[in-house]
DNA sequence: TGCCTCATGTCAGTATTCTGACATAGGTTG
DNA sequence: CAACCTATGTCAGAATACTGACATGAGGCA
């Protein structure tokens, strides 16, 4: 009923604000992909393999921020329906590097598309020096909360 | 096997980063939590209860970013469980003002701490431009996103 | 060489979250 | 007043992701 505009401390906390964009940004996905039948992992995945093909179900799954379980599902369902291949064969050790096919190229270019506006639609109201403090911030946060902070 | 430090294009895409962000800060506020029994949500349900007290379940929901129905679900536990207390009755509408109890404040006191310096390490790399910076950028995207840019 | 450690792929079971649906309370509007 | 419309709480089933476990291949080291 009420719109809770009151805002205690929550409102003041960058941990909190960045779930809320991470959260607005995967609804605004879903939202976009939800009409091409795509989740966004799936969407995650092709488009890793795009930009780096043969990669490993281990890398994909790190790559998509998923455990490497969730991700070989995935997979298994993505070569089963022929969006994807692997060689039946590890050429060495167990990894299986993975390729997009043609179909899935094809499945791929409208969701990129897609996604792609969204992430301009994000960005909208921000100019160069912004977009480029928001890279840098990001990537801080990102170090710092992996625990890379040795460096003296 | 290979640590892929190439980056083609993903390794430019704020949307990526951001989801690497909020990735990395919901892994360490596991790990922080995970030793005293509770999950995200759950201490994120706790957190907003104790800086609004009376939140019904849907206001609880918007607010960690799940549907209503999960938190439902985590809140029937709660309840169960003697962190929570809810009127047998509304006393208006259907909502059900939530309350923290006094086992609930006491277990939200050791997460909160945990979580907080969670964020502080997050922070650390930062100086506080960078950090209003951060945060007038990520406000901009979430209006962006939601699509409330109709003002002129 | 043998042993140990690590990373990988995969199977199985569990947990969490979501979508769909329904009934009810309150405000709005004719 | 009556007919809507919205918001809420809740139940049930489905989808999604995770934890645990196991076997295998590669590299390091004594």
């Amino acid at each position: 009923m009420r719109q809770e505009g009151v805002g205690v401390d929550l409102e003041t906390s960058l941990g909190y604000l960045l779930k809320e964009a991470s959260s607005a940004l995967r609804a605004a996905m879903e939202e976009v992909l939800r009409p091409l039948g795509m989740s966004v992992t799936h969407y995650s995945c092709l488009e890793l393999l795009a930009q780096r093909p043969g990669l490993s179900n281990s890398e994909l799954a790190r790559g998509a921020f998923v455990t490497r379980q969730t991700m070989n599902v995935l997979l298994q369902a993505l070569e089963r329906d022929g969006y994807v291949t692997r060689p039946a064969e590890a050429p060495v050790g167990k990894a299986l590097p993975t390729r997009l096919t043609p179909r899935g190229r094809r499945s791929l270019e409208k969701a990129s598309a897609a996604v792609r506006s969204v992430e301009a639609r994000m960005l909208a109201g921000l100019n160069e020096t912004e977009e480029e403090d928001a890279f840098r911030i990001l990537q801080s946060m990102i170090h710092s909360l992996r625990g890379d902070n040795e460096g003296a």
